[in-house]
DNA sequence: AGACAATTCAAACGATCGTTTGAATTTGTT
DNA sequence: AACAAATTCAAACGATCGTTTGAATTGTCT
């Protein structure tokens, strides 16, 4: 059986990615960690830039899928949507789970050099944000597309900036989801803000 | 004269630090781009890590200065401020200048592994930033520190977010700064949003 | 001009990088 | 048990990393 190596490889990756950044984190250091063979990683996975893809695939596809779930459920009830509800299919997600790492990998690879992830966003993320971006068009329909566009970046920026970022007091069950509450009221109130 | 040499690093290792980050630009490259010898950055800076935190110094300080300039005048007036003046006075600073590579290496230094930047963020933005939450404390009064402590996040995030970004239409002079004025608006409505 | 410090330079240091190899081992099937 | 495929392993590949060295060069003084 070969999937307890490639778990171990993905797990040991994922945590040393978080501290040290792609470029920082070398196979040997993730091979020790996942107690595995140095050469494991380009056998499972072809090369680091392998191991990175199936690191942020395994993590992020259950998210975005759970996205497009929820924003049809709400579409499919035909009515006409509030952006809050909208906001909340977005990022209801990410709080579920045990793993409070899941948030935190996200915004690393965000934040990593566009060169090492630039292609692998735009396959992971394109859908469920034209998706996203295309029913927030429909529930503020005075902004202009430009204004959208702009918006949209900073209701994504300001998740970013706060995914990892842990409660003020002790998280358990949907506590954990008080800081995605303060940014659905705070990114409702800007899209809703007049254009310009 | 090593003003040239130390101005050829910086100037090669910030152009190169935007497109590779920190640990994937070599000193080899630096020195190759600049046109100087490979020794020449540990000779004037110590070390690349000295070279990262003169580079960041070099544009962030400046930046930095007129944001505390501007907010001094504004409390100077002794008249109660708008969350847009704040914001305005925080956000203005980035579209001065012709180097638009400066919102760029901004974003690029937050987005670095904590490993690299931290204590050089706490020093560079420490002091900038207690600042103008004690300012917009004062303006939106009803928020309680973790909710304005929140905002603020949201803030900076759609800030890193969109610095980079180009306008959809050339852009010269202050019609550059539009896209600082959309974030100004969007941003502004959140932090009017009642409190939970 | 000569003396002295500052700077540049080619070269090499040891370390670590991602990747490859080929043999050894484990696993699955008959 | 015996064979074949899959996987693990130690070892090494060439390349590149940040840093250091000591001589050569440049600039700055009297």
């Amino acid at each position: 059986m070969s999937a307890d190596t490639k778990e171990a490889l993905l797990d040991a990756a994922e945590s040393l990615l978080l501290e040290r950044g792609f470029a920082g984190t070398s196979l040997r250091s993730i091979a020790e960690k996942a107690d595995v063979n140095l050469a494991a990683t380009n056998y499972h996975f072809g090369s680091k830039q392998g191991l990175l893809e199936a690191l942020v695939h395994r993590r992020v596809r259950p998210i975005n899928e759970a996205r497009l779930e929820n924003l049809g459920r709400l579409e499919a009830t035909g009515e006409t949507l509030e952006v809050e509800e909208i906001l909340f299919a977005f990022l209801e997600p990410l709080s579920e789970g045990t793993t409070m790492n899941l948030a935190a990998l996200i915004e690393r690879i965000f934040k990593e050099p566009p060169a090492v992830t630039k292609a692998l966003l735009e396959k992971e993320f394109g859908e469920v944000i034209a998706r996203f971006a295309a029913a927030l068009a429909k529930v503020v329909p005075e902004l202009s597309h430009d204004e959208l566009h702009w918006r949209l970046h900073f209701l994504v920026g300001g998740m970013l900036q706060t995914l990892k970022m842990e409660n003020p007091i002790g998280s358990s069950g949907n506590a954990d989801f008080c800081k995605y509450q303060q940014l659905i009221r705070f990114a409702s109130a800007g899209f809703r803000a007049a254009p310009s």
